[in-house]
DNA sequence: CGCCTTCTTGACTCCTGTCAAGTCCCGTGG
DNA sequence: CCACGGGACTTGACAGGAGTCAAGAAGGCG
């Protein structure tokens, strides 16, 4: 039962655990338990008690909330080894999707914030974590309100180029990689349509900035062209 | 010279340093200073070296960024007692300007640091408020990319009648306050243009659900049917 | 091979931004 | 006390970008 669940950790080093040793992580694995999520699962909604913490292990995950009439918005993105959820919080003010088939290490919200507040480094790092998403919420405000459509697409197409581990056939060559979310996610997280996020990447291409080889995959044809639409210069 | 600057501090039940008993203030006594602000002065630029933290003791601040080009967002807004500045990072993301004449009791960045780690309550609370301030960010994040100009103006108001204490002639009677923001800071925190904030306010003055009796105040006629614009029902 | 979802493309509308005058408000100085 | 000046705000005309509605093409899975 009581599976050493840390112990064959993907992301032991990265995730927030990697600021405990391994006797202090004894506290968490007593708390910790694996749970596999199919795509498309919702682990928490918003408006909900907030029951559960934990660290993503593998797959995506979308925040996101509705406006009253339905009008839905991805506030962020989780990729492997991130923190999700709210701790100190009575509700949830936003729904965590999974994207993609994944995994998560779940901790019972109380017993995680207790386990926060014997391990000091444990919090730190949540702390200096949390700053960091804070400042990337603030930085996806900018976009939000500032940025055109085509300056919307061209920065997510360089954001996922340097998060998606793609292939070059050559150094400095064009690089190809695969879009882990659809259109429809692509639209929902830059605050635009499916087909406003259509129309832009056929623009793109129709400049011969990337190509679009099939599927998800996009190739970046001319990288400095692509980085200077989305910097908005 | 070493004034006890805690004593007579207006914020000390509400802001972060409310966490800690007299003995444990005397470490934040030790590194803080108070210091004043002038309207529209800048106290941290974007891009900068992250150098002081701080608690705002009176008068307001907007955090903002600009795009390559010049356009401008504002992306929080910080109030008496809340916690100023970016610790754990070495340049800022956003610059940090006065709104009003402002009292702020500053911190040298790598000193207040030195102090979180020595008071576990301290952080605890840094912690709780950096969460909340993630919620907010969020939530701006929703409004911008999905909300029209006259549900922004609507919420905001909302927003501005619960925050400012103005004055109702009967309970249950319409309120009226002063907007502590000009037009063009109420744009730039919308995402809006001047102009729109104006016509939206225009609009709503027409259809008798607020006035505006002259300066910056407002009184809500009907807040029933602001709220409902509001919350794009 | 065929169905169903996802994606692309087109035509049209409308909201909001832009540009350009005005008007109001308030403090200053005559 | 009132005329003046400058910033903040309002209003109008117009244009353009993104949304909406509607087909149609492409891709994936059984």
């Amino acid at each position: 039962m009581s599976k050493r669940v840390c112990e064959d950790c993907g992301v032991r080093e990265v995730g927030l655990c990697g600021s405990l040793d391994d006797a202090e992580l004894a506290d968490l694995n007593k708390i910790g338990r694996r749970r596999h999520i199919e795509r498309g699962e919702t682990i928490a909604w918003a408006g909900d008690e907030s029951q559960t913490c934990g660290n993503v292990l593998s797959g995506m995950f979308k925040v996101s909330a509705a406006l009253a009439d339905g009008r839905e918005q991805t506030v962020g993105l989780l990729y492997p080894a991130d923190f999700v959820g709210r701790p100190y919080a009575s509700t949830n003010d936003f729904s965590i999707t999974a994207l993609s088939d994944a995994e998560v290490c779940v901790f019972p919200a109380t017993a995680f914030e207790e386990t926060l507040e014997q391990h000091t480094k444990l919090e730190r790092e949540l702390l200096r974590r949390t700053l960091s998403s804070l400042d990337e919420a603030r930085e996806r405000q900018l976009m939000l309100a500032r940025a055109s459509a085509g300056e919307r697409v061209a920065s997510f197409l360089m954001v996922m180029a340097r998060k998606t581990s793609g292939m070059r056939p050559s150094p400095e060559g064009p690089l190809t990689f695969d879009l882990p979310l659809s259109r429809g996610a692509i639209a929902e997280v830059l605050g635009l349509t499916i087909e406003t996020v259509s129309r832009q990447m056929t623009k793109l291409r129709a400049a011969g900035i990337i190509a679009l080889p099939g599927g998800r995959a996009v190739t970046i044809l001319r990288e400095a062209a692509l980085e200077e639409i989305a910097t908005a210069a």
